[in-house]
DNA sequence: TATGAATGAGGCTTCATTCAT
DNA sequence: AATGAATGAAGCCTCATTCAT
């Protein structure tokens, strides 16, 4: 039960078999969910033979890693095309631009709403699958988020930075992917504000949880 | 494919198997995922027959839409507990009845995860199965939250009470319950703090966004 | 494996269960296959429990016997009706005989086909369970069509009445009863006829058969 | 519930392993009624496994349809040898000439009564399984005998050839398959006839029909 | 005696994986 | 290397029958 690894693909023909393959597994992601594709399944939609996928792949459950790759790799393109130069924060105002963020990674969540919904799922249903890749990337996004912070740590009311980013990055994905997944089906149902509007209502919430002053942590009773 | 039903229990030897057959259910719960459960398992880890599963429950899946009334009515049973009395929000200010009702709700979510954690996913993957009842308990959730913010709408800078409340409530769920249920394996990751830290953080994000005076939506640019 | 016999009902409500249960039972035959249909429903039909039908009969083959004999009084009952006196046979010719005896029959399975069709299918699924019950049936009815042959002996042609009486009754039998037990779903089809018209036609073959002249059976080359 | 297809089978190992199939469960089908007939218990009959039943086969019931097939071919086969020419016509006379195709016959369904009887009864049981191909192959039984009828018109007292050609086939048919199939233990317990002398008994009832004037139908009293 | 809940063997079907071609 | 037929364990569900109340 140890993480199946995909089969290296030294080979021309190995690699597009597995792009094929990979290709169509996005595309019947759209439709339906992993668990429920079946391997005859996908190899017919990917134009190759059965056997051909079990050649690649050590068995079904080493697509998941490659999924996770896929949506790390998109990530990353879609986070350098987002930052956040000097200039930008030196002409915005914090509120925009944390609203200019959420609304894009909003935005890109939603658009590849099919990827993430399989790569949570499964990272969910079977955590050996993915694990340390997930918290690599989890890590990465911390970093990123903790040097926006530094740029505009004058603005925010946080003593700790690190804290502050480290919750930025979890409400952030919480709450956006809980609504762009599953929309009304789960949570999203008491959150009537929708697209644009909805991404805004959460970049406020991090605004103002950025410019709230600490209160140590033990005022409240137990 | 319409959303199968319980069948009826009227006599008590009945409503027995069918209280074996839930507390089994939720013990393998703690172990494993819905779907890794097989019949045969439940049915030998209540001490009955295969069939007998199926004299109470039309197939498999009827199980769901019970384990969500169950969930519910653990739910309602811990909202009564933890409701705020007069008194409280005379002599507490706004935070620390905050923290007070969140650290209830994640200890409460903590408990529970097996159980939540079961309708939640069942809920992604068949939402016709519980549907129109999440729903509801959504909006049943929603209502007790808005009367609660009308009786400290005066500490609070939010116009719009009914979109304060679903957002407060929106925050609330998918914050709290992705790190009670998947722990460290999701997004819970990057969220280093624990417990009742945990709990306070996230009450201190709905402090801020509650005290956070609104602005007009257009103010970002697009 | 030996045939089962329903269990003897001395006491009076033993009786009326026993009569409300074949009750139930014609009431769903006429609907469904004797095979389709459960245990349970039938209790339900006859509004009594699923022991209850245990009590009274070994296992669910043992209505079968049962049925049959309901088949063999029914029509014992209708033969008597409609029983040729000497009267009759003085007036009518031959074939207006036979059609009135054939429309006779044919209305009678018609109106009893829901009967006769399990009979006849369980017959044949599990001759074990009526056996000899039928043959005794065929006997009586051969000796009763022998006993009209006899009457009109000076009107037909054949030789041998005995090997004529079991043509007449075999003819009879299966074909009346294709087309009335499934209509077009078998042979039915090709016999575009309905009804009386239908009836008739197959006593016109009866009268043809009794009334050609025999011949020695080695005529034909083999 | 639409009628089920067998699954092409285009390569060499798919038709031999559709062969082997139809060949054990034609053993079977001697031996046991198809009800009574397990998937596991033709895949071990036939050699293989029982997944690979279902590679060629949606499902159990998809094997009728193929049963009917082979009863199909194997029918016309068989007419087709039995084909009268000229010849014959000219040189026997009409008893002689359905003594010998009726004994055909009746040899034919005697060699192949399992699979007619599997064919016969799950046509009775599941129509919609077999349906339109039963009526095409009686349609087409009916025009042959129609040509027949129209080569010996001169010899036969109908005036409508096409009403006595359904009524043959239809007396053939009930007549020689009763106790083909079911022998004694249904109708064909009062024929004492057996064998050939049963087929040529037959074959008289119909020649008596062909050779008996028609008489407008409303002879007889009501 | 009647009840109906419980039983469990057995049937059908699926699908990830293997392997002969 | 690719193919896709074959495999068979495992899952779901049914229903005649039993038995405690």
């Amino acid at each position: 039960m140890s993480k199946p690894r995909a089969r290296p693909a030294a080979q021309t023909r190995s690699k597009q078999t597995c792009e094929k393959l990979m290709a169509a597994l996005e595309r019947l992601l759209r439709e339906k969910d992993f668990d429920t594709i079946g391997v005859a399944e996908l190899a017919q939609e990917a134009g190759v033979a059965v056997g051909t996928v079990y050649r690649r792949f050590e068995n079904k459950q080493a697509l998941v890693p490659l999924l996770f790759d896929l949506w790390r790799d998109r990530s990353r393109e879609q986070l350098s095309h987002a930052a956040i130069t000097e200039d930008d924060i030196a002409q915005s105002d914090l509120r925009s631009l944390l609203r200019r963020q959420i609304r894009a990674a909003h935005a890109f969540i939603c658009e590849q709403a099919h990827i993430l919904r399989a790569v949570h799922l499964q990272g969910r249903l079977r955590p050996d699958l993915i694990g340390e890749d997930w918290k690599d990337l989890w890590d990465e996004a911390r970093a990123g988020n903790r040097a926006f912070l530094d740029l505009v740590k004058d603005r925010i009311a946080r003593d700790d930075l690190d804290r502050a980013a480290d919750t930025m990055i979890y409400l952030a994905n919480t709450a956006l992917v809980e609504k762009a997944l599953y929309g009304k089906d789960g949570a999203g149902h008491v959150m009537r504000l929708e697209g644009q509007a909805f991404a805004d209502e959460m970049a406020d919430v991090i605004y103002a949880y950025l410019t709230l002053p600490e209160v140590s942590s033990d005022t409240a009773a137990p």
